[in-house]
DNA sequence: TATGAATGAGTCTTCATTCAT
DNA sequence: CATGAATGAAGACTCATTCAT
C-alpha cells in the first residue's frame, strides 16, 4: 500500500513538473533530465511509467483534460433545466481556467500545437459529452441555437482560454462582475432571442 | 535590383518554410536544417538573413502578424458607421483566418505557447489598434458594450481562431452561411442590446 | 570503489588524450570527437566530466601544472641549505621538463597562448610557492642575487623550457653534461658572485 | 605607383589584423572573417594576397621574424669585439621584445605551439646568423662558454621572451634598472669567468 | 523498483573558402 | 583588383533513451 502510494506520487511529480515545465519553456526546451530534476527522480525513473516523452506528455494531457472535465461537470445533473445547467457548467469552466491557469495555459497549448498525438486528442475530447448533450437539449426545446456545436463552443467557451492567457500575460485581471459580464456575453451569443 | 531581388526572395522562402513547418511539426521538431532544406539554400545561409533560430521565428511571427492586420483593415476606413465598419473588418479577419489557414495556424500556435520572446509579441500587438480604436467609438456612440476590450476581443474575434482550428483538424468546414451565422453572433455579443 | 575508480580512469583518459592532441595539433584543430575517441569514450561522455571544452582544458592545465610542482618539490625541504636546495629543485625540473616532454610542452603552449583562461593560470602559479620562499632565504643569506623574482625564474628556469622546444623540434639532445653545464650556468647567473 | 602601394598597405593591414587578433584570442578564435573586418577588407580579398589561412599565419611568422632580426643587428657590424657587439644586439632584443610587444608576443605564440610549418619555422631561424657568428667568434677568442649555441640562446636571449610575457600579463614592468640588472645577468651567463 | 553513468544521433551554429559580378 | 553572398563541412554541445547495478 505504501509502496503503490510512493508509486504514485511519483507519477504525479512527474506529470506536474511537466506542465510546468512545459508552459514556461514550451515542449521544446524541456528536456527529460529537466523533468526528472523537479521530479525528484532520475531520467532513467521516468521510464518506468511512461514509454518515452511523448507518451509522458500525451498522458499528461489526458489528466489534465480530465480533471478539467470533472471539474466542469461536478456540480452539474442532468435534471437540471437548460439554462440553469449551462450557467453551472460555464462558471466552473471558468472557475477552472482562470483560477487553474497552469493547468489551463497547458491544455491550452496542447490544443494550439502538434505535440500531442492524435489519438489523445480524440480521448480528451471525449470528457466533453455531456455538455454536448446539454446542447442537444437546449436546441431541441429551442433555447439554445440551432448552429454547429463547433460554433457554441467557440462562442460560449473557448473565450475563456483567450481571457486566461491574456491574464496570465498581461497585467489584466478578471474580477468577479468581469466573469458575470463574460458569462453574459457568452450567453447571449448561444440563447435563442425571443 | 535583381540582387536585392534575390535576397528578399530567399528571406521569403525562409520564412515560407518556417510557417509550414512549425504548423507541422512544432518548434521542436523543426530543425534548421529542414527549414533549409525546404527553402533551397544552405544551412549557413539562414544565417546571413537571421541571427539565430529564435530571431528567425521571431521575425517570422511579426511578418506574419503584420500580413494579418494588413489584410484585417484593408477595406476598412475612418468614416465608416461603427456596425458597417465592424462587419469589414470582422468579415476580413474571418475571411484570413479561415482562408489563408496556414497564416492562421502559425500565429495561433505562437500566442499560446512560449516560442515567441515578449518584445516580439508587443510589436505584434501594436498593428490592432484600428479595432480597438472602433471599438472605443461604439462604446461612446452607445452601441458597443462598455465592457474590457480584452471581453470584446475574446467573443468577437478569438473564436475564429478556435473555428479554424477545428476546421484544420476535424472534417469540419466553414461554408458561407456558418460564416454568416458566426458573423451574428459574434456582432450579437458585442453590440447593445436595445 | 570499481565504479569511482572507473570513473577516475575515464577522466585521466580524457586529460591525457587532451594533452597529446594539443601539443600535435594545437588547441584549435583538437575537436572534441578526436579527444573522446582517443579516450575511448562517446563525445557526450566528455560533459559528464567537464563543463565544456574551456574548462577541459583548463583543469588539464591545472593538473599537469600540479604535477610539475609536485615533481619539483618532491625531494626538497626546508631544511636543506639554500644552493643545495636549488640545485635540487633544479633538477627534479630540469628532468620533468626535458624527460615527461609531453606535460611540459603542454604547460609551454598554456603559457604563451590564451587558451588558458585567467583563474586557471592564477591556479597554476600558486603552487612555485616553495621556490619562492628559497629564493627568499637566499636573498637575505647573501647568496642569491637580490633582483625581482621575474628575473631569477626568467634566468634560472625558464631556459629549460626553452631547451625542452628546442630538443622536441630539433635533432639536438641534451645529454648528462648538458645538463651539468646548464645548472651551472643556472646557477651562476643567479648567485651572488663572491 | 599608388596602386601598387594600395595594395601593400592592405597586405600590411592583414598582417597587422592578423598579429593583433592572433594575440588576443589565439589562431583559433581568430575567424578569416574578422581579421577581414579589421583590415577594412572583404573576406574574399585576403585570397588575393594569401593562399589561405595558413599561409596567411606563416607569411605574418616570416614577416614578423624577419623586423625582429633587422630591428635587433641594425647598429651592429663585424668589426664590434665580441662583447661590445653582444651588448648591442642583446639590448636591441631586449628594446624589440619589450616595447614592441605585440610583435613579440606574436613570435612567442608561434614558437610554443604548431601553428607555423616547419618550412616559415625554418625560414624564420636563418635571419639569427649573425648571433651565431659573433659567438663563434666569442669561443675562438676565448670570450664566450664553449658550450652548445642553444644553450648560448637559452641563458642569453630567451629569458627577454618569458620577461615580455610577464610584463604583459602582470603588473610587473622593467624599467632601465632592471634591463641593466637583466644585462648583467645574461652576460654574466656566457661569458667566461675568469 | 530505482538509478547514475553512458552514449549515438542529432541540433544549432561557425567558418574557411569560392564565385558571380 | 575587390567584393558580398553563398555554402559544405565540421565542431561544440544536448538530449532522449538504455543498461549495469
Amino acid at each position: 500500500m505504501a509502496k503503490l502510494q510512493k508509486s504514485i506520487d511519483k507519477r504525479n511529480a512527474l506529470i506536474k513538473a511537466t506542465i510546468e515545465l512545459v508552459n514556461n519553456n514550451g515542449f521544446h526546451a524541456t528536456p527529460m533530465s529537466k523533468i526528472a530534476k523537479m521530479a525528484n527522480v532520475s531520467p532513467a525513473t521516468i521510464y518506468l511509467y511512461f514509454e518515452n516523452k511523448q507518451d509522458l506528455v500525451n498522458q499528461t494531457y489526458i489528466e489534465v483534460k480530465t480533471e478539467y472535465s470533472e471539474y466542469a461537470f461536478a456540480t452539474y445533473n442532468n435534471d437540471m433545466s437548460v439554462d440553469e445547467g449551462f450557467e453551472i457548467i460555464w462558471k466552473r469552466i471558468a472557475d477552472f481556467k482562470l483560477n487553474d491557469s497552469e493547468n489551463a495555459m497547458f491544455l491550452a497549448q496542447c490544443d494550439n500545437t502538434p505535440i500531442i498525438d492524435e489519438p489523445s486528442l480524440q480521448e480528451g475530447i471525449k470528457h466533453l459529452q455531456p455538455l454536448l448533450d446539454l446542447w442537444k437539449r437546449g436546441k431541441e426545446e429551442g433555447i439554445i441555437k440551432p448552429i454547429s456545436d463547433y460554433l457554441l463552443y467557440a462562442y460560449a467557451i473557448n473565450p475563456l482560454s483567450f481571457l486566461m492567457m491574456t491574464q496570465k500575460r498581461s497585467a489584466f485581471k478578471l474580477d468577479e462582475t468581469h466573469i458575470e459580464a463574460a458569462y453574459q456575453v457568452a450567453w447571449d451569443s448561444i440563447k435563442v432571442n425571443k
